[in-house]
DNA sequence: CGTGTTTGACCCGCGC
DNA sequence: GCGCGGGTCAAACACG
């Protein structure tokens, strides 16, 4: 998948207000450390980071730690950058979590007919037709001397690689609550050993455990964005995309550890959150 | 004992 | 068809 950004696909465009319009495209450039970020591989950031987990209103509010630089990209390969607006929400964390399972179960699948050419043939022969779904993607990059942050979720590692031409290896981990399809991965830039990369991959289905609800907000870290990790094109990040990524897949956010917690923080409650966060969410968490 | 990690084997898609 | 690389499985293991 060297040429393959597709990896970072993000398709649900925010269907109305351009108040915050955050539209940025920028190109990623560097990174030999992951075969997800080729040189010049081109990414967009929509304007339309639409709530897909309530949840995460919770983590914003008044989450007001920086102790992380932060970029993130999604890419848009298969939709159209400024895609015509998709008002359908559900439909998207449907999708994502039935491909998932989709997946697994074609892998299980795979290895029982092998072992016993039975039943599931049929399902099998199926599944081989239909292409493998991607789930949604959205990576960003983390200064952080951990590699797995803590982001509030409980996540289960089940792989390491290898990275090629990296010395650092990739970590998969999957959310461990039941059915969740969300998984990440994390790996260490090689080429800027003290950023990690993290790529969440589909839409929490759950809450955010109960362990963490109680400090979340002060765990999550938007954090300025650090210029030695942003592309030019990117300095005009809008900080509202970083509000607003933890909802791409209901948790993609970054955290830190209580011990790099340092108290100054940029937009803390400048008001964005109301308009970042539909009522109705932060209604639900009260 | 429950939960999470490690790690080699395996599967699959893709390019040559 | 083959080899490579990415991703996943699952048994064994570690730990609280």
């Amino acid at each position: 998948m060297s040429e393959d950004f597709t990896d970072f696909i993000y398709r649900q465009p925010f269907q109305d207000d351009n108040r915050r319009t955050t539209a940025a495209g920028f190109t990623y450039s560097g990174s030999h450390s992951s075969s997800s970020f080729d040189d010049h591989s081109s990414l967009l950031i929509n304007n339309n980071l639409q709530m897909f987990d309530p949840t995460f209103a919770e983590f914003l509010h008044g989450s007001n730690n920086d102790h992380t630089s932060f970029s993130a990209a999604v890419d848009d390969q298969r939709i159209p950058a400024p895609a015509t607006p998709n008002p359908s929400i559900s439909s998207s964390s449907d999708e994502a979590a039935a491909g998932d399972e989709e997946s697994n179960k074609g892998k299980k699948e795979a290895k029982e007919t092998l072992e016993d050419e039975s039943p599931k043939k049929d399902s099998k022969a199926k599944k081989k037709g239909e292409k493998k779904q991607r789930q949604p993607r959205f990576a960003f990059m983390t200064k952080s001397e951990v590699d797995h942050l803590e982001d509030g979720y409980r996540w289960r590692k089940y792989g390491q690689k290898a990275v090629k031409n990296s010395p650092y290896p990739r970590s998969y981990y999957r959310c461990t609550t039941q059915k969740c399809p969300v998984k990440k991965r994390v790996e260490r830039s090689y080429e800027d050993p003290s950023t990690v990369i993290t790529t969440y991959e589909g839409q929490h289905n759950h809450h955010v455990p109960a362990t963490f609800r109680g400090n979340a907000a002060a765990l999550f870290a938007p954090s300025m964005l650090a210029p030695p990790l942003i592309p030019s094109e990117g300095q005009g990040f809008p900080q509202e995309f970083l509000f607003q990524m933890p909802h791409l897949f209901g948790g993609g956010n970054n955290m830190f550890h209580q011990q790099n917690l340092s108290s100054q923080h940029q937009f803390v409650d400048y008001g964005l959150l109301q308009d970042i966060i539909p009522p109705v969410y932060r209604k639900e968490e009260a």
